[in-house]
DNA sequence: AACTTGTTCGGCTACGAATAGAACAATAGG
DNA sequence: CCTATTGTTCTATTCGTAGCCGAACAAGTT
């Protein structure tokens, strides 16, 4: 899994990095159960603190797509199997918007929006991160 | 249109302000070429700086839905009327997401992503933001 | 001319991002 | 059992900038 850091970006280093592995997860790149690189080693390896791997690892754990344990490393979590109808769905919606001229920011909070809106949903009620 | 602000939230106030006004005209609540409240006006009625408003204006110029003159005000964009296959496409993602227990942030990470990705788009190079 | 409305300028404050070091607690492996 | 590995927690500092604001300004309306 390749991954390139843009300094000079205004998107938080420790969300480029998420997003990358994010992307390689749901695409299916990388499987479930799968280990990723060692916080200390990665951060070294692409010349960032330590915290901030380790923030990006958090994230995606938060997000129910990784398990962190000690000793153990970082693990893609075994229920995920690249949403590949998920991902198709996504570069649908992205054309459509752009059919529209409508720009990725306000694209972007229409759906913050809409998921606030939808009612009693199974989402906003999940099991909180496992620490 | 009814807007209600929360203090409270961590979203910024011009974002909260811009997302109301921004559901009301894709959901065409709100016509083309109607006239939206003066920003002073507005801003003392929601209790809010003029700024504020101002900048939630200027957010929802630059992404094509209104516009702004000096003396007239903010007036809705004719061209806009209510993409209603838009918003259902952003539904049906939602539910999509919420289906695989994949949280809000996530889902906008995902996209954001895919709108970078896909390679010249009309959308990326559009007029810019009239002044 | 007077009024309305958005624009620009300058400044202030609070918060987030990134880094750093150190000590700590599970886990894995010999 | 012992040791190395690995994530977790804590405290702290530096730096940039996002958000909010007041006052003066300029374009347009009436």
């Amino acid at each position: 899994m390749l991954i390139r850091l843009d300094p000079g970006d205004s998107t938080p280093l420790f969300e480029q990095l998420a997003s990358a592995v994010r992307a390689a997860i749901i695409d299916g790149r990388v499987i479930g159960g799968e280990r990723l690189p060692a916080a200390r080693q990665l951060a070294s390896s692409l010349g960032v603190n330590m915290h901030t791997v380790l923030r990006a690892y958090r994230v995606l754990r938060d997000e129910g797509l990784i398990e962190l344990h000690r000793g153990r490393g970082a693990v893609v979590a075994v229920r995920i199997g690249g949403h590949a109808a998920l991902a198709g769905a996504i570069h649908d919606l992205v054309d459509e918007a752009k059919l529209h001229d409508l720009p990725e920011s306000a694209l972007l909070a229409l759906i913050s929006a809409a998921y606030r809106w939808s009612p009693s949903s199974p989402g906003v009620l999940r099991t909180p991160p496992t620490r």
